[in-house]
DNA sequence: GCAGTTGTTTTGAATGATTCAAAACAACCA
DNA sequence: TGGTTGTTTTGAATCATTCAAAACAACTGC
């Protein structure tokens, strides 16, 4: 589903001082929200549920829905929805990077920005319609699923 | 909620050579969505029932559902899903245009390309990735509504 | 260090969009 | 015009997500 990075996961002082600064309380469930993002980026909140019930049993599924909501409202998370599934999650936020679904295994994909910088995108006539942000999802075949279909 | 066009209406025997061209069989619900897509782009299911309502009562809501997923798959309609927000439908299909959603009034309007034709868009590091369709979906505010906000 | 306040999580239930399934029905072909 | 096949109706289920009240825990100030 979601590939496995090899990124560094951060230090509980470092998740600790991102969620105080964004001014929220800092609570287990927060902490272990964004260390499971951390490690699994683009999961949904069934899998970031199963990742902190893993060393935090007694979690709630509502609570990662909570714990997931305040962290998007506080920007520390980035929402997706791609069409046609669940929300994913991620941590890289603040630049307007993109994301590639993958038709065959569903995983997701962060793509920088198409073209120059952020905002990257502006429509070639808007009518008069004030653009804040542009979101584009690029849908495909990653390459492990073409190496597969080519079997 | 979605803009009124003033786009010519199609006629009964344009929409039946259309559904019948794609393979399915010419039924009036299924006339009736063409026909109510033609006239208000970019409904929802819901808007789509009500209107069908409207000269074919006894038309049942889960028809519709049917009938705009056949559409689907045929091509003659497309379906977008706008993050958090219900699947909305058009009949513009085959060219590569994008959409405009306003915060404020949750109205949907058509973008064209972006930055010449179509796909007008590939992602500057695919990492393998093989992209077969690119979707962009701008944020930002309308016309009216920002007029509005300035009042 | 400890109590109060405020915000968070738990528990349990509800919601909304959408889909499934079986039976009644209608379009199209011969 | 009848048969076949695909479509619609009717009724119910599903999934992701949200709501609400009560139990609880983090932070503030003492």
């Amino acid at each position: 589903m979601t590939g496995h990075t090899l990124a560094r996961l951060p230090e509980q002082a470092e998740l600790d001082g991102a969620i105080r600064a964004a001014g929220l309380k800092v609570t287990s469930p927060r902490v272990a929200v964004m260390r499971a993002l951390a490690d699994l980026p683009h999961s949904g909140a069934e899998s970031v549920f199963a990742a902190v019930r893993h060393d935090l049993p007694g979690t709630s599924l509502q609570a990662v829905y909570g714990v997931l909501a305040a962290l998007t409202e506080a920007g520390l998370v980035r929402r997706i929805e791609p069409a046609g599934f669940p929300a994913r999650f991620e941590r890289r936020v603040g630049d307007n990077h993109h994301h590639a679904v993958c038709s065959g295994c569903h995983s997701v994909q962060d793509i920088d920005c198409a073209i120059g910088e952020a905002p990257c995108l502006l429509p070639s006539d808007d009518s008069g319609f004030a653009v804040h942000s542009a979101e584009v999802t690029f849908w495909g075949l990653c390459a492990a699923c073409q190496a597969e279909a080519a079997a």
